[in-house]
DNA sequence: ATGAAAGCGCTAACAA
DNA sequence: TTGTTAGCGCTTTCAT
């Protein structure tokens, strides 16, 4: 059906392993010899096939990109900069999502990655102890973007931090009564995004000489509506917080819709803190922690490849990237 | 390195043909000669070697998912549907993103599919007739999402319905100063979406006997901020709208944060129609024309494997899915 | 039901 | 600089 390397060869005039240097720029090819293979290559429309050179060489020039979610924006975000990084490398992401109907996440199987891919990245997933041991086993370079983890590299923010100038801002602002809404503390969590942020704010919370009560301690499962439901719980409280650190913005725009739904203002009845910089948090006047999510991406991937030309120590590469405090409308001083 | 087929056989006793098939589930092989071979082949961690099977039988088991962008809501529920519907059926995905950082779309060379994948999926891209010639040219089957196309499969929703079912529901509530507010006409499109929503509009508009304003038809490139700049544009008319039709719910935020940042209020002022069925537009009470975004790509998935097993005619199957009007809390009667 | 052996299309020594 | 040739690891007739 396609053109072959032999066809190649034999129009050229040349033997298939010309052929095969000269199309991939391979040095001790004369330039008139590279010519006509480029040539004639052209006017064939040969195209090398990728199973037969992966099979021949080992290399697959393909990463696996594995993420929990691919419809969240944190998510979105981050592998739309991996992917443009690695095809600009040439090498094809093949995407393996986590996500599941029924919530429950499906057992990751990073065995099945073998031989399919170079390289591995792995984005903020909770993966288990089994999980991880997999990925390392595979003997691949991998990176993950969200956490440290021993045995590979990773790119991530200080989620401490995050936490700390979220929780500060809002000290600074007079408030006392402020409250976190959070991921599930259920999942049985390998990464610490979530419970450094929980982490953080009750930290500085308590250097600050305050103990929050329990119920300030919220659940918003990540998602916008988890923010409405959570935002709701803390507006019926007796002792309603004047403040609330959301772990992510899109959590932060369902606590903002609760708070608008209870015909109460924003940030006149409850200042809100969000986590990430979405972009739509800009347009509403979100103050957040804004962290480089596609620099993440972009950065993971560029190690994965660095690591590959043997450019990098394969384990031992661990990025913390900067945030930032983006103050907006949402924060106010306490009103008395 | 890892555990050849050559090894499960010695190992098992059998010839690697046995083995082959044994693993694969074909017929011939007596129950207890699979178990033994299943039993090895465990113990050894055996894993088929993806490249070597590719080249053997020169079916890839995976499918090339193109999209223009992979960071806007749209896109990433699609991927994340048809990625799940892929793994499900073992099929890897392949990601290719046309987005480039000077936003200017790269060149598309299907050909660079040839033997990388077994099917495609393109989702709402507007291809040039090159490139629409390049995928038909692969000769493997292949589903648009977006546009029905000459020659290939199509999923998508109907464009003008969308744009009618916004504009009469304005229409309805007494408004007559509708505007429009959608992509950039300047693109080369072969894909029809944002035309088609435009003349929708315009047809329904004219039909009830109104010819609107050129400064109604607005240009908000599909994003949120896109939308904010067509706002105040709108806003600043002599004569401002009574209605949006959005032909993005992204971009009719960006709408409406223009009206709340002008000191007017939504829907007392300005009454606004996205379209998508955003999940933050359910928070905002924005009223949208829903369509099923993830179904549309779950279902584009689904036809690219049915036609890899022969179960669909080809190239001549077009489907097109349902839309529904939300009525929110953006859209009221008009004032006088 | 199982085995032997010929590819699949390319790459990489090794020769020339 | 170029050619020869032996794999890479699996699948698939064709035998048995």
């Amino acid at each position: 059906m396609n053109a072959r390397i032999e066809d190649v060869a034999r129009e050229a005039g040349v033997s298939t392993a010309t052929v095969s240097r000269a199309l991939r720029g391979l040095p001790n090819v004369s330039e008139e010899t590279r010519a006509t293979v480029a040539r004639v290559a052209q006017r064939l429309g040969y195209v090398v096939s990728r199973s037969a050179s992966r099979l021949a060489t080992g290399r697959t020039l393909a990463i696996a990109v594995v993420a929990p979610y691919l419809d969240r924006w944190f998510f979105a975000q981050a592998v739309s900069a991996i992917e443009a990084e690695l095809q600009q490398s040439g090498f094809d992401a093949l995407l393996v999502g986590l996500q599941q109907p029924d919530e429950g996440r499906p057992d990751f199987d990073p065995g099945m990655l073998r031989g399919r891919v170079d390289g591995v990245v792995v984005l903020t997933v909770p993966l288990t102890g089994v999980e991880l041991d997999g990925v390392r086993k595979l003997g691949l370079p991998a990176v993950f973007v969200g956490a440290a983890v021993a045995g590979a590299m990773s790119v991530r923010i200080d989620d401490i931090t995050v936490a700390r100038l979220a929780t500060e801002h809002l000290l600074e602002l007079g408030h006392t009564r402020i409250a976190y809404v959070g991921g599930d503390p259920q999942q049985p969590l390998s990464f610490t995004a979530p419970s450094d942020r929980r982490a953080g704010w009750l930290a500085v919370m308590r250097s600050a000489g305050i103990e929050p009560p329990a119920a300030y301690d919220a659940v918003g499962h990540f998602t916008a509506s988890g923010g409405l439901v959570a935002g709701r719980r803390l507006l019926a409280l007796k002792s309603p917080p004047t403040g609330v650190v959301c772990a992510s913005d899109e959590m932060a725009f369902g606590v903002m819709t609760a708070v608008r739904r209870a015909g109460l203002g924003i940030p006149a009845d409850l200042s809100v803190v969000g986590v990430d910089g979405h972009e739509i948090g800009e347009l509403v006047g979100l103050t957040s922690v804004v962290q480089p999510v596609a620099e993440q991406g972009a950065l993971a991937a560029r190690m994965v490849l660095a690591a590959l030309r043997g450019d990098l120590p394969r384990r031992s590469e661990h990025v913390v990237l900067p945030v930032h405090l983006a103050v907006r409308d949402s924060t106010a001083p306490v009103r008395d």
